[in-house]
DNA sequence: TCAAAACCCCGTAGCAACTACGGGGTCAAG
DNA sequence: CTTGACCCCGTAGTTGCTACGGGGTTTTGA
């Protein structure tokens, strides 16, 4: 299938029309060549290009990032080390996002047991929590200090 | 500690002075008093509510949802169930994250581990692995059903 | 045979939640 | 009296798409 137009391109690959074609603006996949009607028609090339584009995003790796590895396996020379840097980077960034979201389900889980059945305004445990923690955590009396920040990602 | 200007409610709540004013624009926070030359005004009023949203936000939920809080708290009748959907939709976001992140970090340290040092771009084992992966997912041969796409949150 | 459905084109605007920029006014200290 | 820290405003940029509007083309099927 050497001439794919880009929904087969787009069904071929699971990633969505509108996307091919954003992925082209911004010029992370080149423009194919145009059928005479003006249709893009797509190679081989392009659906590996693509493939691979769109399995380092399932890895939630940013697009620059992407980018990178792509313009490192088009250039002949060079050793690896801009990929080991970028499934490093890519990897913090996951194993940072992880920590903080257990600590987050916990205060959630937490927070949620605070009100087993709905109740009124006035006597939910999660808006007392919420208030409370918030006001403990910022009132003016004890804040100013350069970090009461909870980390964020 | 009545009459804040900007940067002291920044301060005292450890967010952005910019998202402060944001917040402003976008009406989650009411816009205050200005003093004669144009300052904004705080009061104690604003310090709570810019808490909570605050406490919310580290807690990742979205600004819709604070909203709805806010004007929960607001409004004198009903029952707290919006705020247990509220957290609850919270939790289950947080929950599929981290379950997403978790196979992330699996994939991702696979990865990894097939590249210890720096080497030359052809030996470069998580290159292979990458367009291998992006290959057998989406080749044209055996792509084109409606979902060989990974589970993306 | 011809009309409806499905596909393609383009450019622009919208989403979340900020962040940054540019260009200017105000105010306290040295 | 100037330097620096603070404040004002509006607008545009960020990331990675997604949607919209308004048009052309190709395929399908009655």
């Amino acid at each position: 299938m050497p001439r794919m137009k880009i929904g087969d391109l787009a069904r071929a690959t699971g990633v969505d029309l509108e996307t091919v074609r954003y992925y082209e603006r911004i010029k992370l996949l080149s423009a194919p060549k145009r059928l005479p009607n003006g249709y893009r028609a797509y190679s081989e090339h392009h659906l590996e290009r693509l493939a691979f584009i769109r399995h380092c995003r399932a890895l939630d790796m940013p697009l620059a990032d992407i980018r990178l590895l792509l313009d490192f396996m088009a250039e002949p020379p060079g050793d690896c080390s801009a990929v080991n840097r970028a499934v490093d980077a890519q990897l913090d960034r996951v194993r940072a996002r992880l920590k903080s979201l257990r600590a987050l389900e916990k205060q959630l889980t937490a927070l949620r047991s605070q009100c087993r059945r709905p109740r009124g305004r006035r006597e939910c445990g999660i808006l007392h929590e919420l208030v409370a923690a918030a006001h403990a955590e910022a009132c003016a009396c004890h804040a100013g200090g350069p970090s009461t920040r909870a980390s964020r990602d």
